[in-house]
RNA sequence: GCGCUCGUAGCUCAGAUGGAUAGAGUGUUGGCCUCCGAAGCCAAAGGUCGUGGGUUCGACUCCCGCCGAGCGCGCCA
């Protein structure tokens, strides 16, 4: 519909320039929104303010001769100007109604449209270092990514769901000695834990697995362990303390057992995040390893095409990234004076390995800690001669936790936090997906744990359930009662009451506010919209009987019903939320 | 100090590319169930859009200064 108007107004601007009454270079640019008021029409458009000054024309005066020329459509009822030069359309009552007959052919596939069809889009998201559970901070990012994969997905984008497993580096290595620890104080030595260590129960649960596996082989005693170690804090240096553990577990340990050990504490805990994940309805299509791009030999790849390119330069034994020559602020270490690639090196590689996989877009949904990356990875995409345009970084801000009107406080090294797990058993799964998307990525956001665990209708959530819901019931009364509706001929002329008509209107618009959160990737829209949505379908149903006598607009109703039933569904769906049949 | 993201009703938040009277939820106040689910509906009250300038027919939106919040500024990952 909203085409109609633009090319009806295309084709008035056309004929007034043949006539000269404005300038025949006029460079144009229609917009037609949906009019926010019943009392303005259906759609408007602001052509004739945009247009006034370079047409050297009042608005007013240019919005008539504009209407004056609108060619006849049979989908128009009614043209006029309002305000300051709005043009207001008022749209015939059977065009909009055609869009319950459309809802009904269409089903689940409904706001689906083609707009990205023939396009591959990559989105990386959660990517949490496997150190630990998730908690409920990587929750936001992982709602977000799923979220914004199904829209993309809904309107045709060719999407894969990408997990990058920071699998390599320091944290790894502290990981693996916190569980060989505790493996052997389950072997009866005593340890006295480092405080940078891993100190959570999964831990142990780790070490218990390597001890159930290798019986006592993995055992050396405290005395070696520690010997020439620097002291912890915060007598010594807790970070020298924790390297010089590393370094004695793997002088100890050799390199195929301290790799078993460092080996078994990845997998188990990527597969912990794994089953979080898919409980939390969030599945990936590819968990990327970055030690695999050492072991391929991409992080080399990267940095020998950087280097022929005339980006490095060494200097005090290291070599660097000249990223400032692409609006970095300072240059970047890819590789340090021991001869080690730095995490920035592989993510380098990684970027670089993503656009040869050939996708035309690629998607990073990034905490907002890590905003300083963007200008290097970016930088580093120029210099390797790749569009930087086609990297795109959500960054999502931190989500604070709430409860008793107090914040909670977390942190991951000590193991005190909430993790996802425990906030999708207490609140439920379709609470926690829906808050974390309910507001826009880059708002600093508060999650009221109060909230989202009431089963009330404070929870905005069982607003739209709810709605659903009732709309199941209305179909249930039908059956119970033995009626039978004819769906095939129903008559949309019979909803003709403003609340009717207002619900329509709604439900027509869906298609255009998926495709809107899908290209500016704010599936907050799609929450906005379905409130919306279910607050018309309540009014309506508040003030209207739907099962009554007269078998015509009963049916007429019930397809109404049925039709907002539909798009809530499809809409819930979007976020992984459930629609219940009953609540 | 520099940079990024923000600042809108008591609280939590919407307001894309500048457009009509700045909206919703919650909270407060007052109404609506002999009727398909009251987890609902209707109404009222509630705002110098952090602040001071600027750009123009028009600014919550764009530009500059200031105030405040969060986060970043390693040869860590």
């Amino acid at each position: 519909m909203k085409q109609i108007i633009n090319d009806l107004i295309a084709q008035a601007l056309c004929a007034l320039q043949q006539a000269s009454q404005i300038p025949a270079d006029l460079k144009i640019d229609i917009q037609v929104t949906p009019a926010k008021d019943a009392s303005q029409g259906d759609f408007a458009s602001n052509v004739a303010l945009t247009l006034a000054r370079t047409a050297g024309m009042a608005p007013r005066a240019l919005a008539a001769a504009i209407v004056e020329r609108l060619p006849a459509d049979a989908s128009v009822a009614r043209v006029e100007v309002a305000g300051p030069g709005f043009i207001n359309f008022f749209v015939t009552s059977g065009t909009s109604q055609a869009v319950l007959q459309r809802i009904r052919e269409q089903g689940d596939r409904f706001g689906a449209s083609e707009i990205g069809l023939g396009q591959k889009i990559q989105v990386e998201f959660v990517s949490a270092n496997p150190t630990g559970p998730l908690h409920v901070g990587h929750g936001r990012g992982a709602a977000l990514g799923a979220t914004i994969a199904n829209l993309l997905a809904f309107v045709g984008f060719e999407v894969q769901k990408e997990y990058y497993v920071n699998d390599a580096g320091r944290q790894m290595h502290i990981l693996g000695t916190s569980v060989w620890l505790r493996y052997l104080e389950l072997c009866g030595e005593t340890v006295v834990f480092p405080g940078n260590g891993y100190q959570g129960d999964y831990i142990w649960d780790i070490a218990a697995t390597l001890h159930r596996q290798n019986g006592e082989r993995l055992r050396r005693s405290v005395e070696q362990v520690f010997s020439e170690v620097t002291a912890d804090a915060p007598a010594g240096d807790k970070e020298k303390h924790i390297d010089d553990l590393i370094a004695n577990a793997q002088k100890l340990l050799g390199t195929d057992d301290y790799r078993t050990v460092f080996d078994l504490a990845t997998t188990t805990l990527v597969d912990v995040i794994r089953v979080d994940l898919e409980a939390f309805g969030v599945v990936f299509d590819r968990w990327f390893s970055e030690r695999s791009l050492a072991d391929e030999g991409l992080i080399e790849q990267a940095i020998t095409r950087l280097q022929n390119n005339g980006h490095l330069y060494r200097e005090g034994g290291a070599l660097w990234f000249r990223s400032t020559a692409f609006g970095d602020e300072k240059d970047r270490v890819v590789k340090r004076d021991n001869g080690q690639t730095t995490y920035f090196a592989s993510d380098i590689a990684y970027h670089m390995n993503k656009f040869d996989r050939g996708f035309d877009k690629v998607i990073n949904i990034w905490g907002a800690d890590h905003h300083g990356y963007i200008a290097r990875v970016k930088a580093s995409l120029n210099a390797l001669g790749y569009q930087p345009d086609d990297l795109e970084i959500q960054l999502v801000q931190f989500a604070n936790l709430f409860e008793n009107g107090e914040k909670v406080s977390m942190s991951t090294r000590s193991g005190e936090f909430v993790t996802l797990r425990q906030l999708r058993e207490d609140v439920g799964l379709d609470a926690a997906r829906f808050f974390y998307v309910m507001r826009k990525a880059e708002q600093h956001m508060d999650f009221d744990l109060d909230l989202a665990r009431e089963q009330s209708s404070d929870n905005p959530v069982y607003y739209l359930q709810y709605a659903h819901a009732r709309i199941c019931s209305v179909q249930r009364q039908c059956a119970e009662k033995g009626i039978v509706s004819d769906l095939e001929n129903v008559q949309p002329a019979r909803l003709d009451n403003a609340h009717e008509q207002a619900l329509i209107k709604q439900l027509s618009l869906f298609p255009e506010r998926v495709e809107v959160a899908a290209l500016r990737r704010e599936p907050h829209q799609v929450v906005n919209y379905l409130r919306e949505l279910a607050n018309l379908f309540h009014s309506w149903y508040n003030a209207h009987q739907f099962i009554v006598d007269d078998a015509e607009l009963r049916d007429a109703r019930i397809t109404l019903a049925l039709a907002t039933g539909q798009v809530l569904r499809n809409g819930l769906g979007l976020m992984g939320v459930s629609a219940p049949d009953k609540m």
